[in-house]
DNA sequence: TAAGATTGAAGACTCAATCTTC
DNA sequence: GAAGATTGAGTCTTCAATCTTA
């Protein structure tokens, strides 16, 4: 008798981020975002009115230089984001967010925080912190992106 | 200044469950397993010898129905499930794993088995108990399937 | 009417490969 | 040689729509 899969953890942590990413992603189409599209843009907003590389904001949304080139090539159509050479850097173009960009990302964000005050509903607070906790932890073993672990990109 | 995007819960989670998903694929690639046909198979591998339907497959996946029906084509023509007609009901179809599949899911868990290891390796034994729960109860309340959860289907 | 299976269209993603610059 | 940007091919997925059966 095989094991009982339903109960692994990667398996039930791919059921609740598909159904959450699912939620989003409706949210999300009102905007034309899609959520690499919106991690790009939350990324500079924080950076702003500094900017990224195409490659530094592909390894913060978690998706490969090639979707985020795509992902920025959308927003640079819309004027939510400019690009421009990097001072010393040859080859490397830097990304920046636009005050239409910034405006957008506001509006966005609100919309996917009502989706997820609902899916973080039947938790307590204490299981929020350790949630978060145990996600940190493994974004570090994972050699995932994470904000101020040190990050000296 | 907008808010901080990289702490949302939902930004951690899909971080971590894709940096997980894709581990999974790539150990799933040898097989030529996707993850909706694994769950497939070891749902099915639960049930054995009885058998489910496409729709039902789809729902304990987290696919659509017609991701489901595709994943489900590629199994047939394989020879790892067979299927039949329902005895009472007409347009539906019982799928049902057969032993070859069975003895392809014991691979694969095994190969898959070693990614979960790893990815939870730096978690404390309670820690796993309480990211079981805490996933648990949002599935519940996403109305996600979830084995023994009093299902009546 | 409702539920299950399927087909076709569109989208996002990874992988592989190429080009450019240091 | 290494890093960043990009193009092309292939695959999995959702959405929309259709067909069939109770």
């Amino acid at each position: 008798v095989p094991e009982d899969f339903g109960r692994r953890l990667p398996y039930m942590m791919r059921m609740v981020s598909n159904a959450l990413s699912l939620q989003l992603e409706r949210a999300l189409r009102q905007f034309s975002l899609t959520h690499a599209q919106l991690a790009a843009l939350a990324h500079l907003g924080l950076e702003s009115p500094g900017a990224l590389s195409g490659a530094e904001l592909g390894h913060r949304a978690g998706v490969t230089a090639q979707s985020m080139s795509a992902a920025i090539a959308s927003l640079l159509e819309r004027g939510l984001v400019v690009r421009a050479p990097h001072p010393t850097h040859g080859r490397r173009l830097d990304v920046q967010i636009t005050a239409s960009g910034l405006e957008l990302l506001d509006r966005a964000q609100a919309a996917t925080k009502a989706v997820e005050v609902r899916a973080l509903a039947p938790l307590s607070p204490d299981q929020h912190r350790e949630l978060r906790a145990i996600l940190r932890q493994m974004m570090i073993a994972m050699d995932v992106y994470l904000p101020d672990s040190a990050d000296v990109r």
